[in-house]
DNA sequence: CCTCGTGATACTCCACGGGTATCAGCGCGC
DNA sequence: GCGCGCTGATACCCGTGGAGTATCACGAGG
């Protein structure tokens, strides 16, 4: 009874996102029976039926849902292994911080001078990325440091440290009757029956049921509201939403967002500590 | 270019802390040999040289040491993706508690009186463990919750819950003429002569130098107190030392040590949630 | 000098991961 | 109704590579 190998986790992903054997197979570069043997050695190992094989795809199981989402986070510390390792074989190289693209831009424009300009600067390289992509490539190693919202992105394992908080506006398409209010009430928003709220993927890549559209990256989105198509309901900084179509309205009693700084708790790089130090001490708005 | 194998991790922890080919081979149970060329392969694939080979033993270099860091908690990511798989396909099973034994004894007392009262009582398992495995107990899905003492254990990665805050005492031998004092300070305690402290493995089994015994366990160290070969500074609330040769005297300006209840962030169970809750309930004194 | 103990090398072998071909159940269309 | 197409499962073969045994190379110590 051998232990459970990456390659096991990998597949096991791959068609649990997949929910089709053909499918996940193809992008695993591998053929269908070796990936249907592989998961079934897998779940006879576990001793946990992890798919309902119905005629007509896949679906997953209770325990299967868990395994996806464990599996993932054990893929991505195997991953940080392997790219801290690397790193730490390599020259000083810049810190990496990730954010998500058109968030907080002004806040992120004064941390980086701040950290430019402090006594002892610290190279930091900006990754942008897509929504809810933070966590993992925090947690796979690829970025060192993110800025985060909460209560909207997963900070579950992460040292935080909080930044400013901020009010939500609506994005709203300036044609919409509703982009003339000066300011809108969440139940206001929430069902406007020609405008209904995008649905973004959960941790597991699938979507919520509803009316509105399925989207995954911020680009779509905003030509979705430009179109007419969509409303959302975001942090006031945001500036990814400017077009010329797009009006925001204050949203009065929308859940306050916070900008958080977070990373991986028991990084003990002195590059990180002085840059979290510094923005803190040079970002923060006290509460 | 495979991936890097969950074996591959194995082998390299086992190596990494036995520092001997031979020895690491037979805690596999596999020949040397597979051993030897499976880490050469492993050093070339990462592009990294994790070992100095010097006839007469092995040692790791920095590299090499941030992967075993990595590795471990890789590898208990792993255990945990098992563990809580068949947790999920089990029956409701008990919540698992682990601490350290002797450690917040009437603390532990009252949080099972209270959670056992509870109106809805949480069937809870309790798990006694040796200084510092609980972190690794409860990352690799062994354990749901651990009671922990900060700044002692490594807290890393946890949500976490705070009790209680205490003082320290010094753990002496009765014979020894400090014992009868009515307290001490940092300073008298640090550097008795015929008392040096003992040393604890660091994270990564290594002894730190100096002139005290080496332990591993507090049954080993309370017999090596009892023989007045050493003390030791903890909480006030240990009760694995009071055995007749001992004495404890407060150390009046040891840092405070705080009691916690610690657990994976992103556990979702609500037995967990409704432990934690009737826990910080009952038990926590407000600061 | 020989011996012992280290890790590396040289081979042999076979288990297992992967491929191709094919089967088996079900939905669906003509 | 019958065939076709789509699903995942099965049967079987093959080659890679992981693991074993035997041995080497090198240094330390007596």
């Amino acid at each position: 009874m051998h232990d459970v190998e990456t390659r096991e986790l990998r597949y096991f992903v791959a068609i649990a996102e997949e929910l089709h054997f053909g499918r996940a197979a193809d992008r695993l570069g591998i053929a269908q029976p070796p990936l249907s043997r592989a998961i079934r050695q897998l779940e006879h190992r576990l001793g946990v039926q992890l798919l309902d094989r119905d005629r007509r795809g896949v679906a997953l199981t209770e325990p299967g849902r868990v395994l996806l989402h464990e599996a993932r986070l054990a893929l991505d510390a195997v991953s940080a292994a392997v790219r801290r390792t690397r790193q730490a074989a390599a020259e000083r190289r810049p810190l990496v911080l990730v954010t998500k693209a058109g968030a907080s831009h002004e806040l992120l424009q004064r941390l980086l001078d701040a950290v430019g300009s402090a006594p002892d600067p610290v190279p930091v390289e900006v990754l942008l990325c897509e929504v809810g992509e933070q966590a993992g490539l925090l947690r796979d190693g690829t970025a060192d440091v993110a800025v985060m919202h909460r209560p909207y992105d997963d900070l579950a394992g992460f040292d935080t440290e909080d930044l400013v908080v901020e009010g939500q506006v609506a994005i709203l398409p300036a044609a919409h009757p509703l982009a003339a209010r000066a300011e809108l009430t969440l139940a206001e928003v929430q069902h406007v029956p020609d405008l209904p709220i995008a649905r973004w993927p959960r941790l597991d890549g699938s979507y919520p049921d509803g009316p509105g559209p399925e989207v995954r990256t911020q680009s779509k989105l905003a030509q979705l509201v430009a179109l007419g198509r969509t409303l959302l309901v975001i942090p006031a900084s945001s500036r990814a939403w400017q077009w010329p179509e797009h009006v925001a309205v204050p949203v009065v009693d929308a859940p306050e967002v916070t900008t958080v700084l977070a990373w991986r708790p028991g990084n003990r790089s002195p590059a990180l500590a002085s840059f979290v130090r510094t923005v803190t001490e040079s970002v923060r708005i006290p509460g």
